[in-house]
DNA sequence: TTTATTTTTTCACATAGGTTAAAAATATTG
DNA sequence: CAATATTTTTAACCTATGTGAAAAAATAAA
């Protein structure tokens, strides 16, 4: 769950490579990406609520992360060695967001210095998120990963059904609603 | 675990950037990087072994990742923003390593397009493989994340002790050869 | 070798979280 | 509003993995 900085949306660069992305719209329950094909877009949200989603070995349905306003959104392996994605996107609210294809993104990385370092250093501050999740995951129990998420991202749990914040702290529904319970009292 | 292709080694920019780094050598056991303090390097392994861990809320030592020959290894988070380091670097073999200095890395990065190119393809290909780890946390029971290990990283079982494995695999030493033993039968 | 140290395994027991199913609450639609 | 669908909670039971402690095995040191 990465923020672009507004700094960098209102640079020259960035506005000139706004020039050549789609303006995309998706309704509530749209499914934006599907697994097995080839992610073509990476994405900023605008308004709305994209869900990034996979199915594990018995078939459930495993969030993996959210993306909110000003928020990235795409499947990277996907995206940047254009293969077939294991990933879906979900639009779980209305949602508008800025779509800039691979090709654009690529030449944009050839064209401008600018923004081959705002890649750069976008992914820089992705893999030090997801370093993150994997120390929360690693060494916190539910419940802990539960508080984690209240503190750090206390709008989702307006936005999002628990069925997928669950999954995407690596526990079950019920067991959500367990911990939520034994928190309150 | 991330692999520096060869031709990238041997490029032009590269053995330039090679002009302005240091060669280090550590014995077995030392401590490269303490939490708290700053790490200044980022970590080519040439020979030997290197053990990203961290310590949790109860004081276990957390392996994060290994990192062996021609592997990164640093501390992302503490290198690329110069701030105070919650990982521990430790050798676990007499190691030598390429190190880059942040410094001389960002003006790599000012300088050489070919370097901030590379540095771009590296995080993102780090943050992929992050990304698996996650599922591999969030979805495989302890059995089948050790199988994975074997799978993709049969070496680290000769080189490094179960301890360490265990602790990152996100399982106690305990789990580990109990998982094992009943692999066998 | 013998002794000391480290690593790995084993075991008995505890517990967090999964499973299955159903009830309750809430939201959506005709 | 009534009817239907969706989401959330509850409960009884089960299982994988943790915990603590000790034994066994392997490795290193003297």
């Amino acid at each position: 769950m990465i923020k672009i900085d507004s700094a960098i949306l209102n640079s020259e660069a960035f506005t000139s490579l706004l020039e050549k992305v789609e303006s995309l719209t998706f309704k509530k329950g749209e499914l934006i990406l599907k697994g097995g094909e080839i992610c073509k877009y990476l994405f900023i949200v605008e308004h709305g609520l994209l869900r990034n989603f996979y199915y594990d070995s018995k078939g459930n349905d495993i969030t993996h992360w959210f993306a909110k306003e000003k928020m990235i959104a795409t499947a990277p392996e996907s995206f940047f060695n254009q293969e077939k994605s294991f990933f879906n996107i979900e639009a779980i609210e209305d949602t508008t967001v800025i779509a800039i294809r691979y090709e654009v993104l690529e030449k944009a990385f050839e064209d401008s210095r600018t923004i081959e370092r705002f890649g750069r250093i976008l992914t820089t501050q992705i893999m030090i998120t997801l370093g993150r999740k994997i120390i929360d995951l690693q060494t916190k129990n539910a419940k802990a990963r539960y508080n984690e998420l209240i503190k750090n991202y206390p709008d989702i749990f307006r936005r999002v059904n628990l069925g997928h914040i669950a999954s995407y702290l690596g526990m079950t529904q019920q067991s959500l609603s367990r911990i939520r319970n034994i928190s309150v009292k």
